[in-house]
DNA sequence: GTCTGCCGTCAACCTCTGTGTAGGATGACG
DNA sequence: CGTCATCCTACACAGAGGTTGACGGCAGAC
């Protein structure tokens, strides 16, 4: 894995916490100080091994209790080790959905829900008409 | 729990998706029903008695893999399960979130989000005119 | 009525996550 | 050199995570 990467599977982003969070600029947390840590710190059991296990990826899958422990101890979010491209792209629909808030866009959505299936088809039919009017570069939809 | 109030474990957070998210403004999803989608539909196994499981609080603790494809399934990021100032956040939208899981209609909200502001205004005012005429009775609601 | 289908519930069971414990490697200190 | 300390690695196994299959209840169709 290159340095300027993006670390992509479960072990690369938690050795990649490893090699960045260290005490005192001094050399990284070995395996055993942080499973010592994190069931002294916190009243969330782990294991040196287990530890190594996910490092190595050799486990994959662990529950949410070991995952936010592993989480908290190295003080980033839990979606750290979670957020991937289809994380992304929820995220930026939900985004675009708060910002309908505003725009006054949340008025034409519930409303039409409420309307029969020709209507709906109608409102679909200009929306788009409007939408390419306006966006000609743009061929295809999402 | 209160309806407006935030669901705090994972069973009321699960729940609360189940109440808001529905198809085509139907009755919830059956156990049953999502435990079938989500093993056709992303290539994870799960049982509908887990998520009942999961849903009445007796499991929990589950994997990354189990919370990840119910959160897709759901169309909220994996976060809403962990962090509870997500879970806040989401929670929110999740009544628009419900409404525009509606057939269509995510697509001419989606849309209308894009368009200028007059445009917008023009399809407003259509929703509007057709929901007056399909629903004689009520005058003005919401 | 009863048949069918789908639901939530339950208990027994199986799989795999997570642990205990120990081996080998390396470096510090006497 | 030997000893101690601490690390990463290995592997068997306990037990929690997750499944299977069956039961009773309830609605609609015949």
């Amino acid at each position: 894995m290159s340095v300027d990467e993006s670390p992509r599977t479960l072990a690369d982003k938690l050795n990649r916490l490893f090699q960045t969070v260290r005490r005192q600029g001094d050399a990284e947390y070995s395996n055993v100080a942080v499973a010592e840590a994190i069931s002294k710190g916190q009243d969330v059991q782990i294991s040196h091994t287990y530890i190594w296990q996910l490092r190595t990826g050799r486990r994959v899958n662990p529950t949410i209790m070991h995952l936010t422990a592993l989480a908290t101890f190295f003080g980033v979010p839990v979606a750290y080790f979670l957020d991937d491209a289809e994380t992304a792209k929820i995220d930026k629909d939900l985004e675009l959905l708060a910002g309908m808030r505003k725009a006054g866009v949340t008025h034409i959505a519930l409303r039409s829900a409420e309307l029969t299936q020709g209507s709906r088809a109608a409102i679909t039919e200009m929306v788009n008409q409007l939408w390419k009017l306006e966006n000609p570069s743009d061929e295809d939809v999402r």
